[in-house]
DNA sequence: AAAAGGGCGTACCGTACGTTACGGTTCGGC
DNA sequence: GCCGAACCGTAACGTACGGTACGCCCTTTT
């Protein structure tokens, strides 16, 4: 479950297929798990027996909105820096902001929504594959500029994976589990930017080698 | 929606309805959000009937189970220590393994997990009171200590609140996400010990007053 | 002892929704 | 121009479940 398949779910989907994710995904952000499958047709124009021909049942459909969304969020991996403390801060920080704008995204939401909630009957495998797109793909992203960050003597850990935790912890505080429970909780793009800058300083001041105290 | 209230949900609760209600969230630990009316009638050995006389209809039979949960976990405030820094330490620490005890617990993650499944559509407030009494009662339990902490020349930050964030995060990190989404990921006493005084240790390094560098 | 109320068990009703079936339409290939 | 496949729109089916009604028991009250 961890390591496994750059699952490449974009497998075979026509462009009339993807089209249909979209209006569910869209319809799965507007309605939670509460939409149905007539809603779904509706609004993508398209026939409920297509539905179940095309995904075999509704967790069928569900799985496959939100593997297509995963699809769509892979990003480009952070291609080898110099590596100084300057491009590892910004780095850091970047990730940071990219990862608190994902999760309180509208979408993320949504789909967290849903993979928690099915996550307790053993249905389906939302909450794998959210959280393999989430959280782990997260880490299988950030560890080698971690690891980088070691080699060059800019960071001191003895396990990345602790290390990754520790900056997640830092990033999302309460930030996630407060939107997943419906509170309001602005976060305007300054917020962000201020919330990547602290998390990432305190991470290098917890991690960083021996380099003087960074100001907080 | 923040200071409210100290609840005292457990008004007027007879013995009958607090057993019905236990019935109700040991039902809603196994199943999750598909118990039925009748599961919960025949679990407890009260009719439906009952159950509607007493709690309304299904949301308000769900909203009293998971209050009356949370009257449980009351816990009694921290009293007034002499403010060294080792209690102060193990009074974090104490608090940051309680946390992580509560919310890898069978209780705490099925109730946060219908929360989260009822957030989206806002017919009930399932999720403010599990934040209420989670994330929410965590805070004003710990400020406290923080502040008296400050006071005492062992701490140092301008906003208690953000203090209080970054020690969440530290303590939490990637756990009750992970742990909704329905990974598996054993926390045993010995590793939530362990969480618990890294935790405690890094927010010190972070926060502590000048205190030379502790040994992480 | 009769009456009344609280509560259990069960049967019942209505509806929402997942799933299936069917007639009509478009479109590419012959 | 004809055939079949794919697909749309909608109607129909079956079921699960929330909510209600009713009959019976048991306990308490007078």
């Amino acid at each position: 479950m961890l390591q496994p398949a750059e699952n490449d779910t974009s497998e075979a989907l026509t462009e009339r297929q993807q089209a249909v994710l979209d209006a569910a995904l869209r319809l799965l952000v507007e309605e939670g798990d509460n939409l149905t499958m007539t809603a779904v047709a509706r609004r993508a124009s398209c026939s409920k027996e297509t539905l179940y021909k095309w995904f075999g049942d509704r967790d069928g459909l569900l799985t496959a909105t939100v593997q297509w969304q995963a699809s769509k969020v892979r990003v480009a991996a952070v291609d080898r820096e110099k590596l100084d403390v300057v491009s590892l801060t910004a780095t850091l920080e970047r990730f940071a902001s990219d990862w608190l704008k994902v999760i309180s995204s509208d979408t993320s939401i949504a789909l967290n929504r849903v993979a928690v909630g099915h996550a307790g009957s053993g249905k389906d495998d939302l909450g794998a594959v959210v959280l393999q797109n989430g959280r782990f793909a997260l880490a299988r992203r950030l560890k080698p500029v971690l690891e980088a960050g070691r080699q060059a003597g800019l960071l001191e850990f003895d396990d990345a994976e602790t290390a990754f935790r520790t900056f997640f912890g830092l990033v999302g505080r309460d930030v996630q589990i407060r939107l997943l429970l419906g509170d309001r909780l602005e976060l305007t793009e300054a917020t962000i930017g201020g919330d990547a800058r602290r998390a990432t300083q305190q991470f290098l001041a917890l991690f960083g080698a021996t380099t003087g105290p960074l100001a907080l």
